[in-house]
DNA sequence: GCCTGTCAATGAAACGTTTCATTGGTGCGC
DNA sequence: GCGCACCAATGAAACGTTTCATTGACAGGC
């Protein structure tokens, strides 16, 4: 390993004939050096090729210009634009964003929170696999890190950035049944977290209202497994009463209609399809697919915002603020009334 | 701002009643501390809530156990996947990845390098969005950092990782000259980066081989720009003598398919198509498409590991390691001979 | 010509670790 | 019983900055 000692400010204050303080001023762009010195100290430090180490500052002035992003599985393509739309925020403060996966696993959840105590970031944007986690919860009211919960909610009193999972799902079953549908299916995550129990209660709310009992054998919350879609997809598909009418997380979708191709069921005719997520699978599909649609980008963008907000100490910590996007229901050719 | 001083190394060696080097070796569960005082260490560091700072470690460890991640565009669906797998492996060593999206913006890139310098990364694997940007290329000569281009290859002697995308879209090429297809549009990126270079060339290659004349205005290399599948595909299915297969990138399909609803062509009778990586919208299309296949966790999950191999020193440098990686042809039903 | 206020520049302390040369005990061989 | 090697533990220096109290110089007011 070559290591021909890097060039500290000590060497640059030493070429340019100055104290270390005004070389630090002239780096940070400060006030109060005269316009000559300031020109030799450049200059000496282009020369050296002087490159300020990033630990020695964030040691100093105790700030280490990260955020912590921890989202449970960043292959899951809707995250994709959403944290897209968060670096894009951070970075333009002025922060980089350090993303990491925890795969759902509370285990990994844990280890990776103490990481981003020990690494002294600044703030964090967080999804919870669970949100009621007694572990997990401990470790974030003993954290002293600005946080902002992503996509979840929590009995502590945390501040989150969320989509209206609950409205989006209110909407499509109530849609589905005013169409007549009055066996509908729900395919979706887990109820530990906020997207999937806003679903199923919006479901069972929205069937309520409509004066329709709910089957719970209607309802999947698997959506975090492997093939999850397919298969209960396929089980509701072919069972004695199969439903007429499926809503499906978009991450589920692909499984979904799989599952519909093998069993050779047309689109509305048969079977009436909603997406929950607005995204080219549901748009390119032939039929078109009715979506239950939000900007992945503004929901990423208000995150980082309030996390900054929260940072800068703009927002008082008094009381959690809960930011809530709104959903809206594309009508597209994937539904139609049952048939009789 | 509540700042009730951050327990230090100190307070913990004060408490347990020993000293600073003690504490340190067992709180890196080094060799050389009996077991009792280790145990009072332990117990004094859990009481006072310590928490180790990275800054300061990092400043004195030289390393930063960190590594930049620079994209072109993270939104990007593909990359999902890809990233995924990166940050996995890098974890598992124990290293953390900063995302940063560069919006194939030259500028950026040069800003996004520079801050890799500051924070004096461990190591770096970047997409260039020109391969030969002189600027981009004497910031990165210069660099002291490990570095891994990312479906990027460079006349420097850097080491990379990168799909074989000539292959791939040879294969597609050919496949379809094969069918008898004299006309076929290539839709994907600039040609200043790897992956459309390759397909260019690949393009003309299997032309020339086939004995076929290549016609320029069959290819658009657009692919970064907003809607440019739509434009591409429009443009050249409406001209006088329109394509009659079209190979086109993943990113670029959406557009493509939305021109081809557009002018109600049916595949594969009038237009066939290959989509060049294989994503849910190729295989759940009707009919599904056939398409270019490669594993992106793969390449990630490679980037990440000859990057480890660097920064470990475990891979001579003497030489740039250019790792790629295989595609495969996968046949559905999107297509056929041309019409007569 | 002296005092004061202003401003550029300095020097040293502080940030929280790790490392390394020392010290102080203990057990062992002879 | 003496010296030696060994091991646990110590204390101080070092990592590369920022910050802050101080100094020095200079101009202006009286």
């Amino acid at each position: 390993m070559k290591k021909p000692t890097r060039i500290t400010i000590v060497e640059v204050a030493r070429k340019a004939g100055v104290s270390l303080g005004t070389v630090s001023r002239v780096i940070n762009e400060k006030e109060g050096v005269g316009s000559v010195l300031r020109e030799k100290v450049l200059s000496a430090a282009r020369s050296l090729g002087y490159v300020p180490s990033f630990a020695a500052q964030s040691m100093r002035s105790q700030s280490s210009r990260a955020v912590g992003l921890m989202v449970s599985d960043i292959s899951n393509p809707l995250f994709a634009a959403t944290v897209s739309a968060t670096e894009e925020v951070l970075y333009r403060s002025g922060y980089n964003m350090i993303l990491t996966n925890s795969r759902d696993s509370p285990d990994k959840e844990k280890e990776i929170l103490d990481l981003f105590q020990r690494r002294r970031f600044d703030g964090m944007i967080i999804t919870l696999s669970k949100e009621e986690d007694p572990a997990t919860l401990r470790v974030l009211s003993e954290s002293r890190i600005p946080t902002v919960l992503f996509e979840r909610e929590s009995t502590l009193p945390l501040d989150s950035v969320a989509t209206d999972h609950y409205s989006g799902a209110h909407q499509a079953v109530s849609y589905l049944l005013k169409l007549a549908h009055r066996r509908i299916g729900l395919i979706t995550v887990t109820q530990a977290a906020l997207p999937g129990r806003a679903r199923g209660l919006a479901y069972s709310a929205a069937h309520k209202s409509a004066g329709v009992p709910v089957d719970a054998s209607l309802m999947s919350f698997d959506g975090f497994l492997p093939d999850a879609g397919y298969h209960a997809a396929y089980r509701m598909l072919v069972s004695p009463r199969p439903p007429t009418a499926l809503v499906v997380g978009a991450n589920q979708m692909p499984g979904v209609l799989k599952a519909i191709r093998t069993l050779k069921l047309s689109i509305p005719k048969k079977l009436s399809l909603v997406q929950i997520g607005d995204t080219d699978v549901a748009s390119l599909h032939q039929p078109p697919l009715t979506a239950v649609r939000w900007e992945f980008a503004k929901v990423g963008a208000a995150a980082a915002e309030l996390l900054l907000a929260k940072i800068s100490g703009a927002v008082d910590g008094s009381r959690p603020r809960r930011i809530v996007l709104p959903t809206e229901l594309v009508l597209r050719q994937s539904c139609a009334a049952p048939a009789a």
